[in-house]
DNA sequence: CCTCACATTGACTGATCGGTACATATTTTT
DNA sequence: AAAAATATGTACCGATCAGTCAATGTGAGG
């Protein structure tokens, strides 16, 4: 299997674990779906906890890319993105298939602290912050680590209600809340 | 098994779901800590899920029944206990084997939206924005089901961050923000 | 054309999954 | 106390779990 075999394979358990979820779904699923015999996954991911980690570094990275780009894309302004958000989630939300947050369920399966996909799956909401914090302290806010955390809960918040409720509406809540927080009615 | 020797199974039951997850949990292992024979159970119960059924049902009531008791117990006013949600979480945060929301991780462990659990999961954060609501209705304001519906963002959120997090700062930050929707600085 | 290295496979492992059949207590009714 | 009904435990079902292995296919270098 070639290098973009590979990624094909990852690509292909991230649809299925973000479908089906990741204890109920087997190696042998991810096997019949991908057309790939199981040991050909296995020479490419020594466990199914390896695998699981590829897919959440995947998801991470196209995540994170279409988020940013799409603030970036709908305002210019620091304080702009900062609000332009709860847009972009917005438009996550009313996507087909929309199943909430890979990481947050992750981190519901496995709930170990020192597993591994437990701290990975923070780690991608630590990324997150940090990308806000630096939003917030362009924008020129006095707190912008705080302000950034704040967001990053209205944020969480608005996910877990949207993919409970299957109704994207939690998005422009919290970011009428936002505006409150960010003075900028 | 007598009346209360059920709602032993189910107290059982509900510890290491909560610990150990859903689809994780096998019904030997609960079998097993409980000290009763797998037959026992599916005498009580026809299949699993309607043990979680059961487990989720006494969730809600014993979660409910705390949180809006707290509530009234840190403040007597309305305004005031909209406010002591995010010092009662703050509490919850605290404790010892805490894993965030079971409900959430429910409905991230069975997404179908037809889903028995899936549906019973969501009907708990619905409870509770009814019972915000009243409070809000109470201390007058005008649009008491959308301050509601904010509210629950931010518990949601603070719920979900601190969970990965293992940190219980989200539930005064996200009171930072309360304050700022029902303008009582 | 042959060989060697490697990718891939189907068949398999022991363990565990949710759930059940049946024989054996245990309790309730008469 | 006898009989009927209920609760329980043991031992098992086929299916599926994560993971492995010996055998086969394949492509490059000589």
């Amino acid at each position: 299997m070639s290098r973009n075999k590979r990624e094909e394979l990852i690509r292909n358990a991230l649809k299925i674990f973000y479908r089906n979820g990741f204890n109920a779904t087997g190696m042998d699923l991810v096997a019949k779906e991908s057309g790939v015999s199981k040991t050909s996954i296995y020479n490419h991911f020594r466990t199914k906890d390896e695998l699981i980690l590829a897919v959440l570094r995947l998801r991470d990275e196209n995540f994170r890319d279409w988020l940013f780009r799409r603030m970036e894309e709908l305002s210019a302004a620091p304080a702009g993105q900062l609000l332009a958000l709860f847009d972009a989630l917005e438009e996550w939300f009313a996507e087909d298939g929309y199943q909430g947050c890979m990481f947050v369920k992750a981190s519901a399966e496995f709930q170990d602290a020192d597993n591994a996909i437990n701290r990975q799956s923070y780690a991608h909401k630590l990324l997150i912050e940090d990308h806000l914090t630096q939003l917030a302290d362009a924008a020129g806010y006095a707190t912008p680590r705080a302000i950034a955390r704040q967001l990053l809960i209205l944020k969480e918040g608005a996910i877990v209600l949207s993919a409970m409720s299957h109704d994207k509406a939690a998005a422009q809540q919290a970011k009428a809340m936002a505006q409150l927080l960010l003075r900028v009615d």
